[in-house]
DNA sequence: CTGTAAGCGAGACGGTACGTCGAGTCTTTCC
DNA sequence: GGAAAGACTCGACGTACCGTCTCGCTTACAG
């Protein structure tokens, strides 16, 4: 896939400021705000001339993408663990974890910000960062599908539930996440239910 | 409660400038997007000084949320309509239909963008707008308590779910709200529950 | 020559604002420098509205005009003394005890360089001051042809010559004014001279 | 003498750039005004970034001291051409023709207006022009003083003198030369003197 | 083993917008 | 109608970064 033009004359491209840069961005954004960041302050920390990060990369946001996946752990664990109910818990867990690393929170909120003001960088954060989570999703409610314990419910809406519920939360409050917290949303996505409409409601069993 | 503080020496605020402003912005942010949106922009197309912007709001992001909430109809109805089920059905679907208002959805993208980046504007952005919509939303919650038809699911819970839902679409995604969505996330939230807790799922009629 | 127009209607001109003014203006132009004299600056010290000053005078540089007027005694004695001589070191004498005065060269630096820059006010810098001192000095250049020991020298050069050289000593260089100075410039022009007629001067005594 | 400082990395200064703000700088002065001369107004007829501007020059004074030294020939020659007389006529007459130049005498006025006003900038004109002026002359009157045929008063009282007149008729006056001014001059400063001592009078053979 | 073609750190370039200051005017209320 | 207060439009300030463009230098493949 990745097309291996020609083995290329000339000097390769240097992996020490590739990674010079990728840090300095991450720790700017962690320690001074998104806000501070740009792309001369990068380039000073990163002992690097702004050229060499316009030659790789074609905003701040984009490299603070790749520096996000460079330093943390992206990756969810997708390993079947029994039942949708544990596998959600896996995934809810996996994802707190991610959000409690210094700086990769921060890092994310950046990164939806500017990709409301830059239709561009949102498609490649959507590519990049928020449809991969949405697969790792995707791919344990068909499993769940399989085996049959998947929600009552459309699996874009329980998509939309989790994803809408982790990040609502990062972008638009304080609270942090607790050990109740995750179970409630668990538990909300794979409960059981009936449908409380009134006719059939007659000779349920449960209240 | 407004204190009546004596009646001021001094020419007073020009509410036409005022008007213009909130305008001038509104219809920037609509039409060109956000990143173009700039003081000296909206002064220019206000035709007023850009003092007098810097006069009256400490940032454009403080100018745009008073635009939003001059040019739009914020106001959701808390109108008891007879059960919580109905209750939040119309509460999303005045949400639907504000986002719907062109620039609206706009606005608050990149409002919730500049909270992400601008810790000062993010309180006030809470306090002006998603404090409110939160606190209306509550209401409905508190009358389903006393109702007693509430959903078995902390109140936190629902409303990060709605808001998590509604947010997580207008930022992240694409896909416009249709009638089934709507629907789908109002069943969610109000049809009844049981605690699938292995033992008494044998037996269970459903799934 | 004043006109005595009608004994004017509503409130009249308010002497103390008039001196608060002129007395801000001078102290602030002293303590701060030119630089930093602004009519918002005055108008705060002064305790007086902004207008009000406009009211009265066209530029602060006019303000300082006229405080420097009433600060510093600009008048200088063109009492006969007996001999041309006299009289100029008289006239020098004053001239330096005026620029002595503090505040008094840096209010009269501030106005030469208004002067430069506004033709405007030039016009009324020279008819306020400037003129006033020539014409001091020609009073005493004509008593002197009157009595006979004026300078074989045109009045105009003599001007020149002793306004040139205190302005250029205030304007150009650090110096400060010195007994010796005052000597040498008075005996410059009142010494007698013969033409160095080149024939002539074979034999001559001096050099 | 120079400092061979290091081959400087990274892009050499334009010097189209550095021409095209002088003469741009030059010619606004000329033509408008020093009071309409901005940064801002530079910037845009030299077809430049005003941070080209600020990189290279402290403020706009010092760009048109600097313009002035590249437009117009400021050298004055100190040709020797016999005798004190001469020299000193030539000194006025090359002194004059450079006032002639359109734009230097608006230029000089300026740079001494703003001289009185930021004393920082007073140092710079002070070496970068006044004392170059100064040491020319001083340089005549040397070259006298060896010869025999300087004036009997010190070197600078004479100084004071030429540039006095000089820079008193610029600032203050609208009198333009002519020859017989330049003549007057010389005249006064080179005239065979004798102390109009009473005593020593006695008996004197001129009047 | 030598050209030649990138990549590199450095830093100047033409620009845009920032947030502030002050100018000079206008408006309001009080005297 | 003068005066204090203060909001108004306007223009320039000096700064910060943007993204681009040379520089001189280093690296590494190709002839």
């Amino acid at each position: 896939m990745t097309e291996p033009h020609a083995p290329r004359r000339g000097r390769k491209r240097s992996e020490q400021s590739r990674l010079a840069i990728l840090t300095a961005t991450f720790e700017l954004t962690r320690d001074e705000g998104y806000r501070a960041l740009t792309v001369e302050g990068i380039a000073a920390r990163a002992g690097v001339g702004k050229q060499t990060v316009y030659r790789w990369w074609p905003t701040k946001a984009d490299v603070l993408l790749e520096a996000l996946a460079t330093k943390a752990e992206l990756h969810v664990s997708v390993a079947d663990r029994g039942s949708f109910r544990a596998d959600l818990e896996q995934f809810l867990r996996d994802s707190f974890a991610l959000l409690g690393v210094p700086g990769v929170a921060q890092a994310l909120r950046s990164l939806m910000a500017e990709a409301q003001v830059d239709s561009q960088f949102a498609s490649r954060f959507r590519e990049g960062f928020l449809d991969r989570r949405r697969a790792a999703l995707a791919e344990l409610l068909q499993r769940a599908r399989r085996r049959g314990d998947a929600p009552p419910v459309a699996d874009e809406l329980v998509a939309d539930v989790v994803f809408g519920v982790i990040w609502y939360r990062v972008l638009a409050t304080d609270r942090p996440w607790g050990e109740a917290d995750l179970v409630a949303l668990r538990d909300l996505l794979t409960s059981t239910f009936t449908n409380p409409d009134p006719s059939s409601r007659i000779g349920s069993t449960h209240v």
